[in-house]
DNA sequence: AAAAAATTTGACTAACGGTCAATTTATGAC
DNA sequence: GTCATAAATTGACCGTTAGTCAAATTTTTT
């Protein structure tokens, strides 16, 4: 890689958005898209708050930049994920893995998530972010497909009348949703929850198995396959329980 | 039922209170929970602020009640489903049914919705309006378990290692995630959706399907399931479409 | 009819997202 | 080194809005 070509200008801005960004994602993670404030911000950062809007056109564009950059985060776990060696349906457990991974690694990360898909929120944010945020979207959503893909390649997942791409979305549906359900706590009363986590990779496995994902393997043993997740894809994942 | 023991203030108390909650709801749906103001809802109203604030003690507290009352359509929903007669998995079809019907009538209800699953919104509500919320909860969970018992006793559906609970909020987690996720624009376009209903529905039955729900029946025509549930239970829901 | 109690009001406060004229800092010509 | 010009930075200020409460109004009681 040659000498940058940045002028030192350039190389200070880049910086200070940084610096921007990792204090506003600490504040929000902390304290909520709602909580945080853009003084507390500016002088957390020890800038002025028109310094802010010089990077961000409000505050909903600077949070969309901070959830962008743990999507980021999130599609490098599904490309590592992917390269799992297995077979698909193994790979598709790895994704949800990985998915797991990543809420356990920012548990709060999901609230400011929830917050930007409700809300009059992304027509407050400029082009070019929702831009970078789609990119990293499509990263993961590419993951999956190729993944489900390697399902139909290998006969493991059957070509029903569903698409490879509904079938890709319906994984992210079961993952989301089981995340947001089993968070609640009332239904974590009312169904005697104690592990998020669990729900949500027994609710993925259903799902998978509805799409009779390799269904011939019904007593396949899915621990034995954890574990190579974790030790050869996700080291840094102490979370996993033997089930 | 005799001469309501309620007097005449009591009575307009509470015939106030739902003006309120009534324009209340107009104004959230149509704007938003960020995008309505309290005063604008006075003026609707033709009271002040400061009467608002003797029925609700703060703006969240208002909109919680408003996710209440629809909350409670959707509980009376879910008990007229599950008084559908045919098999358990057809009762669980019937739910859905229900609940899609419920997107269907309400379509910008959800945002509300998910504006209360983020934030720091339950503890700025009061304990009073929180309760209410949880006993309409419990309906529409209670409706999904008796289905799920149904089938347990039928034989319909397998009493693998996962709960009746458990199985109840899977349905739910699907339902929730998949509304979200065929809702963003990005993934309508990733994915190629045109009616998010099918997606939702079509995920349901997935799901249902990994649960060896009925699985014996495999090519069951639920057409014609559907059909009936709208004929029977739900004439008022023009939105079915033959899929 | 007057006093007391209950109800209703809307001006006011504090907080916050966002703006921009004024100030400070950096640049470069001489 | 000095000064003029340009660029970068600031923070006082604005409009809006959730929430409060002393004052005004209405109702009830005596």
């Amino acid at each position: 890689m040659p000498v940058p070509t940045l002028s030192r200008k350039d190389r200070e801005r880049i910086a200070r958005e940084q610096l921007i960004v990792e204090h506003a994602r600490r504040l929000l993670l902390s304290q909520g898209f709602q909580g945080f404030s853009l003084d507390d911000l500016a002088k957390s950062i020890e800038y002025s708050k028109g310094t802010i809007y010089l990077h961000f056109e409000s505050k909903e564009d600077l949070a969309l930049t901070v959830a962008t950059s743990a999507l980021r985060e999130r599609a490098n776990l599904f490309e590592r994920a992917i390269r799992f060696k297995g077979k698909s349906r193994e790979r598709a457990r790895a994704i949800g893995f990985a998915c797991c991974h990543f809420m356990v690694a920012y548990p709060d990360f999901f609230n400011i998530e929830m917050t930007m898909k409700s809300q009059s929120f992304w027509e407050k944010a400029s082009e070019k972010r929702r831009m970078e945020n789609s990119m990293q979207g499509g990263r993961t959503f590419r993951a999956m497909l190729e993944v489900v893909h390697h399902g139909f390649e290998s006969g493991d997942l059957p070509r029903a009348h569903i698409s490879a791409e509904h079938i890709a979305l319906a994984m992210a549906s079961v993952t989301m949703g089981s995340h947001i359900m089993s968070q609640i706590p009332e239904m974590r009363l009312l169904a005697g929850i104690d592990d998020s986590i669990l729900i949500v990779r027994q609710n993925q496995d259903v799902l998978l198995d509805g799409f009779k994902w390799n269904s011939l393997f019904a007593d396949y043993d899915y621990a034995s396959t954890d574990r190579r997740i974790q030790q050869e894809i996700f080291p840094e994942a102490a979370w996993l329980k033997s089930a």
